[in-house]
DNA sequence: ATTAGTTCTAGTCATGCTGACTATAACTAC
DNA sequence: GTAGTTATAGTCAGCATGACTAGAACTAAT
């Protein structure tokens, strides 16, 4: 389950988009599905998220995190599964890169048909998270490159929390995280005066997974 | 994994206490472990969590969440194990019931010796998710029974986050929720100004299981 | 070159929540 | 009756937040 910020074919403003596969067996061949795979033996779990997004989308995300596990008894029409899924957040950057094709497309977060299985119903949860996760703890830069503006992040926040934040009080807000690092840098080539550019100096998350992580 | 308040031995003040079951066969024989036990097919994850819970210690939780799925390689010598963890929290009235013995006992959370598997790391975890939940969430309630004093909720905070917390204002903010209701009731027999009782009317969470539950 | 238009950035002010603290009420134990 | 303790209400300063104003800095059009 991966997220990226994707420009708007209309506004142009960024807008979350998910990277679907489409089934080309059965069950629920045809459809859209979210990637994934099998667990092999010799791989934690994080690595066979790892592998299985790579394998089908050729995408690296730096940031992924458990999601949830879902173990409902009719998941699939045709058997028992189990699956642990991760979510992760890539940069604009990456998510050019990723491989694109007659099975595997991008689609607006908001704007799903029926997916295969129950991942429509997986889709909301991670949905729920990131707002939630972006609404307390530092996520958002996740989406961004290394260097952004103040004016970016505000959009990131207001694309994902769907709502409009006054560009001041977010500013002050944002300079206020010990996080957030001023460069000497400024965007240039924009419309008007050039805004300064900010890093992340933090780190992703407190996973068991990723917690020893330094 | 379940939480539950016990008096302190010396003080008489809750605190943090954890059912674990004694390993009888290899690997880890003899020590202490979570308790646990295989997903069949008929059930889905909740319910495997509850049965084996109900099997190995008799409780039966209002609150059961998941907390985790542990999939590195080597948490067990002999084979390679996938734990989807749950987490709960029983009532005082609950846990006295447990089914205690030789291979069944309780611990203090903050008390442990080494045990078998990961399952130290699991119960860090487990601790630093339920304090999560405390400071911000209304979590507190399901560690008490039906009817509570503001002071007895205060206590549980204190416990779970290990410092003293003021009691006006700690009453301020409890009062200031809306899932809490006064009661008519007063806690008698104590040994000071009788507390006013108050109910808690909230549900338990947002997870993908129990989202539907009204 | 000047002006208009837009965004970037800093600052003000009222409001609300929080921590520290004081004061009174209500009960038990002596 | 009185001392001791908890329950409960209230005050006050400090800090973050939302609404808002205003100047700075750049581009594009005139």
């Amino acid at each position: 389950m991966i997220f990226a910020l994707r420009p708007s074919e209309r506004s142009g403003r960024p807008t979350l988009w998910i990277p679907l596969v489409r089934r080309i067996r059965e069950p629920f061949k045809g459809l859209w599905a979210l990637p994934g795979g099998p667990l092999t033996h010799a791989e934690s779990l994080q690595d066979a998220a790892s592998r299985n997004l790579q394998e089908t989308t050729g995408l690296a995300p730096r940031y992924l995190e458990q999601l949830y596990a879902f173990g409902g008894l009719h998941r699939s029409p045709t058997q028992r599964v189990v699956s642990i899924v991760y979510w992760a957040l890539v940069q604009p950057t990456e998510a050019a890169l990723a491989d694109e094709s007659e099975n595997v497309r991008w689609f607006r977060a908001d704007r799903l048909g029926e997916l295969a299985f129950d991942h429509n119903a997986i889709i909301d949860y991670a949905l729920w998270r990131l707002r939630n996760k972006m609404a307390y703890g530092s996520i958002a830069y996740h989406l961004l490159g290394e260097y952004f503006t103040l004016a970016q992040v505000r959009e990131v926040y207001e694309a994902v929390l769907d709502r409009e934040l006054d560009p001041a009080n977010f500013r002050r807000q944002v300079k206020a995280t010990p996080e957030i690092e001023e460069t000497d840098q400024y965007l240039q080539g924009g419309k008007h005066r050039p805004p300064r550019l900010y890093r992340f100096t933090g780190r992703p998350g407190l996973d068991p997974d990723n917690r020893s992580t330094p």
